[in-house]
RNA sequence: GGCUCCGUAGCUCAACUGUAUAGAGCACUGGAUUUCGGCUCCAGCGGUUGCAGGUUAGAAUCCUGCCGGAGUCACCA
């Protein structure tokens, strides 16, 4: 109705301010909810050509306005603001198309245009923790509301399953893992411990090991033993350990950084490792085999997570294919100039002229680095989908820069469809204690939260719960599972959900597993009181030639009708926080009404049925909303 | 140090991207109701929106400068 409001000024502006007005000027905001009014219209930018003052202003475009329109009922100024109040009719009208809406708040399925959302991507050498559930959670979310607003949504990952990273696990594996009775090595099968478990383990073995050796190194060099190092690693060493002198103690930390990492590449480990990489890009039989029976393992791990999760995938993407592409296109750009080599043969961009500085795309061995995998991943997307309107890359605000240059890369290397890509950049989750101490994740300290392991808890506390508290009697074991397990997963996803992506955030265990307040599980309840409602309501019909409402039940009707707004701003800012928000307020709402108002006792029929759809609306709404969240609203908990 | 992002109640978060008296939850204090599901509702307490200027009819929001925090500046991913 705000359309016929602007139009209607737009069309008499000559006869109501003696001049045509611009369409900006006409700004609608909510009405205060202290006020009375249901819909407010700035009157500051009418006021100089009206020349007069602003309550006067006001009052001339409300009385146009009242008799102008029939679902405008009364009007009201207060400095500055004209607040419109519309006729309960029109209230009734609304409530009525709301519930005859199964899909309100949705546009038509494949009615826009085709995106893909890149999320998860993990490194195919460790478990995923709980920086990776904000990432997977808020991709998926972004693509269910990308969908329900009509758009066709490829939701995608790309599995980082290549480089030295992998061959560390591989080698600590090879070298460290016992040998059974059978005389095979340690795997999932003969262990039983989940496949992505398993190869995370001997990650940090690698590390470990390596954090020996380095550390025996280090204590060679600080007595003053050098033997068997290259003469630029022992200058390098020497010139760091003489420029700590006089320095405060920071800068003296940093120092000793950057020599332990010289040691740690002088380690035999990690010269077998990189000796490995080039085994593997060389396609050795041996290594390659052990690289993709140790990443089948951790893909079957993956897989089970993925499930509990509830999230899926339409497209899988892998580095080991990708980068030569990569590799391809640096070639090509290398022949167009768009990239230049140095003396040593490594491949660079120069993009100091965007402000930014020079970058690495081929390294002076030949060998590929992330940029350039990244640049052929995109490529082969456009590729295989020619449709694309965009790409989302949901990865964390630490690769801000990262996807700033790819953007600009895959730009001058003359792809129009460079600025449709767009990197969905969140916060880094901290890890909080009871104390309120904030702590960083670190895989090597043991700080990091596995997600397993915190979905398993989450799930837990929701057990524990449900079972003292809910009204589960009459349910099959079955059903329970699946209950506590929605409810477990409803208030995780909505604790990481709710905040503003961009955001960094903290993360209480306590609080993720609250039910009371801002959480999943307090909509979930309110869902299934309403259900309750319902089914105790038996048969409800549809509303029709109600002219009365009351203001309770105006003002739920008033929120309901935003939805499809808050959706589709969601949708552009890629912001579920906004969706899991409007609906925690519509739940609040909906409360207050159900304390106060009688429904099933209540004698008037009219009203009766009236309410009673108003709760189906609601009930209908919260699932609507919640499914884009990836969150399940059930029956009965 | 350069660049990027961020500082809102004790804590966790909002604020339609510039508008009326900056709102919720948790915690704390008091109350309602034991009902159509008490995982409910109402009230109180709590703020110089990091600081100082500027632009505007109007600033948490935009600009400048400080202060504080995070990230990033790899032939790692």
């Amino acid at each position: 109705m705000e359309n016929l409001i602007r139009e209607a000024i737009l069309e008499h502006a000559e006869t109501l301010f003696g001049t045509a007005v611009e369409e900006t000027m006409i700004q609608f905001q909510k009405t205060r909810r202290d006020i009375k009014g249901d819909l407010t219209l700035v009157v500051f930018p009418f006021v100089k050509l009206l020349r007069t003052s602003p309550i006067e202003a006001g009052n001339k475009i409300g009385e146009f306005l009242t008799s102008q329109l029939d679902f405008i009922e009364s009007h009201e100024v207060i400095s500055g603001f004209l607040n419109l109040s519309f006729t309960d009719s029109y209230w009734t009208g609304r409530l009525g198309e709301i519930d005859a809406d199964d899909h309100f708040g949705y546009e038509p399925a494949n009615s826009r245009s085709r995106i893909m959302v890149e999320y998860s991507s993990p490194n195919t050498n460790k478990p995923l923790h709980l920086g990776h559930l904000r990432n997977i959670f808020l991709g998926y979310s972004v693509s269910e509301i990308l969908k329900a607003r009509g758009h066709k949504v490829v939701k995608t990952q790309i599995i980082n399953d290549r480089g030295i990273h992998i061959c560390k696990s591989m080698l600590a594996w090879q070298k460290f893992s016992p040998v059974n009775e059978h005389g095979e090595r340690e795997t999932p099968e003969n262990t039983g411990i989940k496949g992505d478990k398993l190869v995370g383990k001997y990650y940090v073995e690698f590390d470990k090991r390596l954090n020996e050796e380095a550390t025996s190194i280090l204590e060679a060099w600080e007595s003053g033993s050098f033997e068997g190092y290259s003469e630029e690693v022992i200058g390098e060493v020497k010139r760091l350990s003489g420029s700590r002198d006089g320095k405060d103690e920071k800068t003296i930390a940093g120092i000793n950084g950057k020599i332990k990492e010289l040691a740690k590449n002088a380690t035999d480990l990690f010269r077998e490792a990189k000796e490995m990489l080039i085994r593997w890009e060389a396609r050795d039989p041996e290594t390659y085999l052990l690289w993709s029976a140790m990443n089948g393992w951790v893909y079957s791990g993956f897989e089970d997570t993925y499930e509990t999760m509830g999230v899926d995938f339409d497209k899988l993407y892998y580095e080991s294919d990708t980068y030569l592409i990569g590799k391809d296109m640096v070639a090509e750009g290398l022949q167009k100039g768009v990239f230049f080599k140095k003396e040593d043969g490594s491949v660079w961009i120069d993009l100091t002229e965007d402000g930014l500085d020079e970058k690495l795309l081929l390294r002076s061995d030949g060998t590929a680095v992330y940029m350039t995998q990244d640049v052929g991943t995109a490529f082969d997307r456009y590729r295989d989908y020619p449709d694309l309107d965009g790409i989302i890359y949901t990865v964390g605000n630490e690769q801000d820069y990262h996807f700033k240059v790819l953007f600009l890369i895959l730009d001058k290397l003359g792809y129009s469809w460079a600025k449709n890509c767009y990197h969905l950049s969140y916060g880094m989750v901290e890890l909080r204690n009871s104390e309120g101490e904030v702590g960083k994740m670190k895989s090597r300290e043991g700080t990091v939260v596995d997600a397993d392991d915190l979905m398993s808890d989450v799930i837990e506390a929701a057990t524990e719960m449900t079972k003292a508290r809910g009204h589960i009697a009459g349910m099959s074991d079955e059903e329970k599972e699946t209950l506590f397990k929605t409810i477990g997963l409803g208030g995780l996803k909505y604790y990481l959900l709710k905040v503003d992506p961009r955001r960094g955030m903290a993360f209480n265990p306590e609080e993720s597993i609250e039910l009371n307040g801002n959480t999943g599980p307090f909509i979930q309840y309110a869902h299934a009181r309403i259900q309750s409602l319902l089914r105790k309501a038996g048969e409800v019909s549809t509303l029709s030639n109600q002219n009365e409402i009351g203001d309770q039940e105006k003002e739920l009707v008033k929120h309901l009708s935003e939805f499809p707004a808050v959706m589709e701003e969601a949708a552009i800012s890629y912001s579920p926080a906004l969706v899991a928000n409007y609906t925690y307020e519509l739940v609040k709402m909906f409360n207050h009404f159900y304390q106060t108002v009688d429904i099933l006792k209540e004698e008037n029929e009219t009203a009766k049925l009236r309410r009673l759809v108003l709760s189906r609306s609601v009930g209908k709404v919260i699932r609507n909303a919640m499914n884009t969240l990836g969150i399940n609203v059930p029956q009965r908990m």
